[in-house]
DNA sequence: TAGGCCATCTGGTCCT
DNA sequence: AGGACCAGATGGCCTA
């Protein structure tokens, strides 16, 4: 199954000719990062281009050769791997991993603008991508919970549910960006992470407004929820009572299903004031009205009634699916 | 030095 | 044919 007979004697070509010894002289193939399409055309293949066509043709005679000698293949004719073909191969690889390139860089550019919004963005000290993606699906989860229930959660319990199933370092940093004492989630190694996660909060009295701290990029827990409530295409949409669908964070995070309510409309009620690493302006306004803000760690005036902002990267592309949309996708998705 | 994280290259597969 | 997506392999960097 590998498509044409072309591409399958070019697989070969380049597996026969080209692989080894670019491999060997190219080291490390991880180029420092470049701008893309500089890459393409930069010290990879093009390095070798000189040996390439004297090689090329000891390989065609021995592919010549063996076809003499030794029983003929099954399936389709291998094509000879002619010098033209080769380098149009060669140009198609480049393009390739050109092309690869910048796929990745733009889905860590996804992901950058995901750390941004993120209860605890710092650049200095970025979540990897793995707990980026951890830690945004207890976002999600937490703030599900509270358009359920209507109600703000406990501080800790907040914490504990976007903590629940993270590393020990993303804990810390998840807890001290909360105010609370990062020291609290000092976890012992030997403890599973659940009941390590329960046992480093529960024995300190919870507290975001720690005085001793420095202010968190992204202040206290009302900078994050407030008693959002609901629109009313949801109500009923999910059952559970706040908490009641905790993510299992016992074993290596996240490898079964997580459920949490699906009450999300696409819509998040934040403010990111006072965050000093937060450079670019975002400009989103939530879709709920009532949906208030307190201001971020005591600056600023609390949340009066107006539309509250909720600040997405301008080059994010951003569709936010109205209630009547959601809710029957919603419904499909969580009665799956 | 081992392990985690990352960027890049690569070949396979699917789709247009 | 060519692009998008994916997963495996590889090597560099950093930190405990």
């Amino acid at each position: 199954s590998s498509g044409t007979s072309e591409t399958f004697s070019e697989a070969e070509g380049m597996a026969e000719l080209v692989s080894p010894p670019w491999a060997d002289e190219l080291g490390p193939k991880a180029e420092p990062r470049e701008e893309d399409g500089a890459g393409a055309f930069g010290p990879g293949p093009g390095l070798n281009r000189e040996r390439d066509s004297a090689e090329e043709e000891e390989e065609e005679e021995e592919e010549e050769e063996e076809d003499g000698e030794k029983p003929k293949r099954r399936g389709p004719k291998k094509k000879k791997m002619t010098k033209a073909r080769l380098e149009r191969f060669r140009a198609r690889r480049v393009k390739a991993n050109a092309r690869e390139r910048t796929r990745m860089h733009g889905l860590n550019d996804a992901l950058d603008n995901l750390r941004r919004v993120m209860p605890c963005y710092s650049k200095t000290q970025k979540l990897s991508k793995i707990e980026t993606l951890r830690l945004a699906r207890n976002y999600i989860w937490a703030l599900s919970e509270v358009l359920e229930t209507g109600q703000t959660p406990e501080g800790k319990s907040f914490v504990e549910m976007l903590c629940k199933g993270l590393s020990q370092p993303t804990s810390n940093l998840v807890a001290g960006c909360l105010q609370l004492g990062p020291q609290t989630l000092f976890l012992e190694k030997h403890e599973e992470k659940s009941a390590a996660c329960e046992a480093a909060l529960g024995g300190h009295p919870f507290s975001y407004q720690s005085p001793g701290l420095p202010s968190p990029p992204y202040g206290s827990l009302e900078t994050h929820v407030l008693h959002l409530k609901p629109p009313p295409a949801f109500k009923g949409l999910v059952e559970a009572p706040f908490g009641a669908h905790p993510p299992d964070c016992s074993t290596p995070p996240y490898e079964g299903p997580l459920t949490p309510p699906l009450s999300i409309s696409g819509n998040f009620a934040l403010k990111q004031d006072g965050s000093p690493e937060l450079e670019k302006p975002y400009g989103f306004v939530a879709h709920y009205p009532g949906v208030g803000l307190a201001g971020a760690h005591g600056h600023g005036p609390p949340f009066q009634g107006a539309v509250p902002r909720y600040e997405i990267p301008l080059d994010v592309s951003y569709e936010p699916f109205p209630p009547h949309v959601a809710g029957p996708q919603l419904s499909t998705i969580f009665n799956e």
